[in-house]
DNA sequence: AATGAATGAGCTTTCATTCAT
DNA sequence: AATGAATGAAAGCTCATTCAT
């Protein structure tokens, strides 16, 4: 239970009132996004996150036991956090297409926007998703966007729009693995093509051309063998 | 600089034949692939790395420098061995669109079969490129790719099959993240919506989309805005 | 529940109540004599003596100042505990024969039912006895049992069955060494000559022997040079 | 194979030479066993035993393996020690009765005179032997002393000085007792009965104390029940 | 008389690297 | 060109204790 000191006035609806304790571990949380998605699980320092911490390093193990539960704690955060997406649209309200055209576009925005989560959900394959296998939340996960997105598929096969032999988990599938990987291997790709990936013009374009390649495919017909 | 004794006599063209030191070098590659791919750079051990060696942990720093050096190694040995990839099949000798299906089919394949070199370029990119920025040859890699796809694509245009309006480069992304994505995600992807992206029939399936996905988008008609 | 303070009175003969405070107290103190038994006094943690406690860690400290007070503290318990053992029962009564006997059945069956005492007290030997030396109790301690002993083998050499050159203390030493031993080092002795101490059988046949040996050498006449 | 450098010369059969590793890990398993003894497995510092140690306290690990693993070693040292014991006598030699005594004498003096094994084995007991129940040299152990006290009994049987319904294991049993507890606990007995048990003239009288009492044990007819 | 949150100090252990030959 | 032994530096972690109320 929060409790109430005379810092904290909890007005109307608002953010609901965080205590110091909650403060300084989401604070230790905010530091260690960035470490473990810069530096790794094993290169991520405990040293060098609780120095840039408000609190001690000692706090890190009293919160979250060890490096690795406070690894843990950081996934769940980020994919906790990426569950919203879909929800901050109105996808619902929007027809088929636009609709759909609207959920690429978020996908796309949220990657470009967020390369901690992309680096960090690239460090947990390297782990082999061992720590988010274990996770309670992890179910939770893929029911909204695939809800969603079926939904649009649905929607969009009624009108006969698209096409009916379509798999809204593969279709998910594209549009995170484009704008997924336009973000996690920005340094690699653009190393060797000699590109900055971050350019704006280019992440129009590609915008577009994501958008464009996953409406040509959901609508036309099934290929004839 | 290969050490010349008695014992090695290099005869004809054939496979040429390695020195003792050789194929030292190979076997410490190999493993430490292995390695850093699984366990990233800072997770690797050079003594886990050594221990698996037919050599001792000195020579890793007789021959390489040090961790690092291997590790950077590690890394050109995996570009260079991918870029062999098109020389493989006589793409130049196909239709355009057959040449193009190849070319995603062979890129699909290559993924899925070598995980190690998928993992290590998530590895290099969660390292932001450094250890491949400084790489002499990094210049030839994107060269090949490249030039065999523009190629196609251009063939394609004269023929009347293919837009007019498209970067190679934008198509080898679209291809490249699709196929990267199944493998380097797949233990995420595989967690959060409880599917083996292994399996056989969705690798058929989403190869087969892949395909299409491109086809379509190459082949259509540039959208009026 | 009402809570007592410091109004009680010992009303009667009848059995003391405890206020909550004390309540509290002997709890920790059972709970950390285990802990100091098994575990040692530098193996002992603070915080599972207060986890497995109905109490809270904080209030170690209120108590007992501090782990090491905690453990002077069980300590001094342990020692006064086994003060009451001959007065249990009436040797004084006895024939002196029957009275020693009684007595190193005593010694023997609460050494075997208090293997916790047993290995505090070598704990307290691996401190070279620091805290029990600067007990304000321990004088008394030697009293009880060595008086007991010397009105036995007075009593018994006015009878002229026991030897008349032996000291009470020797006697102890013997007594206690033997019935000590058989517990301090049940975990060694039995590891090494795989026999397990703690079987009744044997138990039985230990009891007799020291029973035996130590009556004979009471009463033989002293050996000549 | 030792390497001979010009400090060390083999001379005569005696004791062979050790190189400079060998030395190293004894120096460190003399200090180590001072500080397990003194200060229990739990109380001793990795730190302190090194900082004594004319090696670092990283070499603790090398050649160990760790805190745990040194323990170990230490134990293994010690009981290895011990087992020379009744061999350094001639006790087969000796009549029955003298033999008897002599290795009485031997254990008294090697347990007065080792009181750090002595701790060690008191602190192996606290961690219930477990340490020691691994161990692969832990069966011969037993083999030595029980062998030497059987061939004693039994000769004494056979010229018809010894009781014969009496179990070897017993016998040492006691004999151990008496002189390890002596040691063992000298501190707790020594400042409860205020007295030094290392006092010459005390030790003297306990010897002999110990000696007559298992003789004239082993002696006795058998009791009537 | 009572306590949940917090912590400085110091512990064991690991790691990439270098030394001596 | 080759190597087994050794190691400084720093990592992750634990512990008894105290602070704020």
């Amino acid at each position: 239970m929060p409790k109430k000191n005379s810092k904290q006035v909890a007005e109307g609806k608002a953010p609901p009132p965080l205590s110091d304790a909650e403060r300084s571990k989401e604070d230790i949380l905010n530091i260690a996004t960035e470490e473990f998605a810069i530096n790794g699980l094993s290169g991520a320092r405990v040293d060098q996150i609780a120095e840039r911490t408000r609190t001690s390093k000692r706090m890190i193990y009293y919160y979250f036991g060890g490096k690795e539960g406070l690894y843990q704690a950081v996934l769940e955060k980020a994919y906790s956090d990426i569950r919203t997406l879909e929800s901050q649209s109105n996808l619902p309200d929007l027809e088929p297409r636009e609709a759909l055209r609207r959920l690429i576009e978020l996908t796309f925005d949220y990657d470009e926007t967020h390369p901690h989560f992309i680096s960090l959900v690239s460090v947990e394959n390297i782990h082999r998703a061992r720590h988010l296998s274990g996770m309670k939340t992890i179910k939770e996960m893929n029911a909204s966007v695939i809800r969603t997105l079926s939904d649009i598929l649905d929607r969009g096969r009624k009108q006969g729009e698209f096409r009916s032999d379509i798999d809204p988990v593969d279709v998910h599938l594209m549009i995170s693995a484009f704008c997924f990987f336009r973000v996690s291997n920005r340094h690699t790709f653009g190393a060797i093509f000699e590109m900055d990936l971050s350019d704006p013009k280019l992440r129009k374009r590609h915008k577009r051309m994501i958008v464009d390649a996953i409406e040509q495919f959901v609508e036309a017909k099934p290929r004839k063998k």
